[in-house]
DNA sequence: AGATGTGAATGAGTTCACAGCT
DNA sequence: AGCTGTGAACTCATTCACATCT
């Protein structure tokens, strides 16, 4: 089945495709060219029947007898998860949050970089953040087509979440990331992924019940 | 079934115990003191019967023909998330999300407080960051000790990850939050909760492939 | 009547076990 | 011999359908 090119993956298994590839850095970092299923569950605690099927799905990457090449497979990796390209953010809100996402490595890497940020307080705008200057939020649809920006990222207070998820998708970006509590109304071409710092709190309070 | 007190609950029902209670909170913040499952469901786009299967594992909170108490709710779900007491936070690490962190509304609430933060910058310490001031990292356990800190959050360099969980596992807290990209090795008494926040835009990215 | 709580049925996701390739 | 790729078996999670209670 050469590749299925995307009938329905499930989240999860994007998840764990982002982890191999991972995994995958730091053996190409310690100069490990094979790798096989086991070899790579046994290092980083995953399972190897798991790894093989996640990766059959979208070809055959692999060598019978040998295993995997870890320099093709990360290309292919980077390929399969749209990191081949560099995606541009906008950040919706230069308050703490923002500002430390701004300069956040993960955000400014090969693949993703953030190249505009916007705020309603007049104060901020004109300040460099990152490595950009903050522009207004009324510019907001003028900053993301002379940006370019894909993807925006909602760090405004809870109330504003709403309206500014839907500025975004005037602004044309393609999807968004949620910082905030509020829980938006989406169309489906602008699909919203959650980050809500505070489940991760309790989630883990969960286990600290006496 | 009164009470299975936890003999196995998986972390997606925590998750959705979660998101449980804050729709219960913004009903109970437009007066509703009634709701059903369905009415549930049908406002924040649920599934009614998984409510009722997730909430019944713990007991009997509805009343049958009426539904819940959103109030009473509220109670047993902040009860079984451990959120009926405040946990003690100590963030390692005050670079830009670690002073984020310390002022983020979440993590300063009912359920959590920031009592402490350390990094191993002498300029940084003796600053305010937050409600409390930043102290030396050398001095962690003595931090954990003095304040009670149940849970840590590590915002430090990638490379210094493993040995600040360490410190924290040494230093006496019961939980950790990672917000590095490290791959931790953990001791099961002290659980790690990974929050890698570049996987969020990678994920995005999935859905961005022409 | 109307909603909960729950066994039974279905579906999704994971693991097993091995055929097939190198 | 060794490892991938994959149908079949299994496990876990969700949904259905209804008995049960107010």
């Amino acid at each position: 089945m050469p590749f299925t090119s995307s009938a329905e993956t499930s989240p999860q298994t994007v998840n764990r495709l982002s982890l191999y590839l991972r995994c995958l850095r730091q053996l190409r970092e310690l100069h490990i060219q094979k790798v096989s299923s086991q070899e790579l569950a046994r290092r980083f605690d995953l399972s190897a029947t798991q790894i093989r099927k996640d990766l059959a799905q979208f070809g055959e990457f692999g060598i019978r007898g040998v295993g995997y090449d870890v320099a093709q497979l990360i290309d292919h990796l980077r390929s399969l998860l749209g990191l081949d390209r560099r995606h541009k953010v906008v950040i919706v809100g230069i308050g703490n949050l923002g500002l430390a996402l701004a300069q956040y490595p993960g955000f400014n890497s090969t693949s993703f970089q953030v190249v505009a940020g916007v705020d309603i307080d007049h104060d901020k705008v004109g300040r460099k953040a990152g490595a950009f200057t903050i522009q207004h939020a009324e510019e907001l649809a003028a900053v993301v087509r002379s940006s370019g920006a894909e993807i925006g990222v909602l760090t405004v207070p809870e109330a504003a979440a709403q309206e500014n998820y839907d500025g975004l998708v005037q602004a044309g970006v393609r999807a968004v990331l949620n910082f905030t509590r509020a829980r938006i109304r989406t169309v489906p071409e602008v699909p919203l992924k959650e980050v809500d710092l505070r489940i991760y709190l309790e989630e883990t309070a969960f286990f600290l019940r006496r």
